[in-house]
DNA sequence: CACCCGTGGAG
DNA sequence: TCTCCAAGGGT
């Protein structure tokens, strides 16, 4: 026999209505029972028994044997926070959330600004406005129950392929195909796809729709997920303690981190603007005003800015402030996008009579449950560095 | 499909 | 220092 993946047989087989690229990246049919599949299947699930991470939204593979299902709304709250987001980052905002709002009916009833605030630093705003959209949506209009089918949860707010899928198989054992970033390198290295994502999306899919079991789909796609976070990692991959290592093409190649393939990003643009970080003679409290709902950290707080829309050479200046005052440069704020990377001139004054604009104080001690995106964090310490008068004020 | 949308950690 | 990128979704 030819150096070829158990788990590839059924491929091999398919007819290929999906041919494109090398033969042996054809996939299975979508709905055919795989015994390969079956065999890798088993052989994760029985690591994941034994590996499993122990995470604070999760029942263990021994509870679940039990019968025990998680409950939906932390399952989704996870996903939903974990979307593009590492777990480290999110454990203290999912304890944080769960103690606070700990039904989707709690947090239905939570005012905008208060879940805004809470999801300040995590990134991505418009899950934090999906979010509360989706739990309005459960609470009135589903009886506070989430939909058990990854059909109907793909039609609320901030639920796409992925989180639909996610859901349906870890709290209603649902067989939902489940593909994330991890799971498309683990099966691109299974099966050695040549085809660069996002082209290969369509492929990766049907090779885990004919991978998933109908029985433990939730467990299995957790399995998945950990081997991907904790073995098959993006580089320098722990081929040697992989349970489906056998079956790996990618692996009997001595190639695994080859693959996902990937188009080449383009560059970044650079982009400047700057924060008018005004201070409050009296107790130091700094002005902040909203940015409008949609767009870059849509909904969010910030002190007046400019708009980054375009580079201006020599940077901007006083001459863009919202109000006069006696501005003076605090200093620069360093912070890369997913898209451009932005240099934003910090400018701080103080001053006693409310600005004639849009906005309100925040108080040094309300300032912690402010909506400030971590931009505007950075942007606020600047200023407050290179504020002399506020430890003259403070004794 | 291509683009927009944050952040922090790892190497 | 710099690049990559993590349990994606919306438009």
């Amino acid at each position: 026999m030819t150096k070829k993946s158990i788990f590839t047989r059924q491929a091999q087989a398919a007819d290929g209505t999906l041919a494109r690229g090398a033969p042996d990246e054809r996939p299975p049919r979508p709905s055919q029972a795989s015994p390969a599949g079956a065999a890798l299947s088993t052989a994760l699930l029985d690591w994941y028994d034994r590996h499993a991470r122990d995470l604070p939204w999760r029942t263990s593979p021994a509870d679940r044997k039990r019968g025990i299902r998680p409950d939906p709304y932390r399952v989704w709250l996870s996903e939903v926070m974990l979307q593009q987001t590492t777990v480290a980052a999110v454990k203290s905002y999912f304890q944080t959330f769960t103690k606070r709002w700990p039904t989707v009916a709690d947090l239905a009833g939570a005012p905008d600004e208060a879940v805004m605030g809470a999801w300040a630093g995590l990134g991505y705003y418009a899950r934090a406005r999906n979010l509360l959209a989706c739990a309005r949506v459960v609470t009135l209009q589903h009886n506070g129950r989430f939909p058990e089918t990854a059909e109907e949860l793909r039609a609320l707010p901030g639920i796409g392929d992925y989180t639909s899928a996610a859901i349906a198989a870890i709290a209603f054992d649902e067989p939902a195909a489940v593909v994330d970033g991890n799971i498309e390198r683990v099966t691109t290295r299974l099966h050695a796809i040549e085809t660069p994502l996002p082209a290969a999306r369509k492929a990766i899919r049907a090779f885990v729709d004919a991978m998933t079991p109908s029985l433990r789909p939730g467990d299995f796609a957790q399995a998945m997920m950990d081997l991907g976070a904790t073995i098959c990692t993006p580089r320098r991959p722990a081929c040697v303690l992989c349970p489906v290592s056998a079956g790996c093409r990618a692996r009997m190649e001595g190639r695994p981190e080859e693959f996902p393939r990937k188009l080449a990003k383009k560059a970044k643009p650079a982009r400047i603007g700057a924060a008018f970080v005004a201070r409050r003679a009296s107790d130091g409290a700094v002005w902040l005003r909203r940015r409008p709902s949609t767009g870059i950290l849509g909904g969010m707080s910030e002190p007046p800015s400019t708009d980054w829309s375009s580079r201006m050479d020599g940077g901007t200046g006083r001459d863009a402030a919202p109000f006069a005052a006696g501005w003076r440069l605090a200093g620069s704020v360093a912070h890369g996008f997913t898209h451009f990377d932005l240099v934003l001139e910090v400018w701080t004054a103080e001053i006693d009579a409310d600005p004639a604009t849009e906005g309100w104080w925040a108080t040094p001690a309300s300032l912690v449950d402010e909506a400030l995106p971590t931009l505007m964090r950075k942007a606020v310490a600047v200023a407050e560095s290179t504020a002399p008068a506020t430890k003259e004020r403070s004794r």
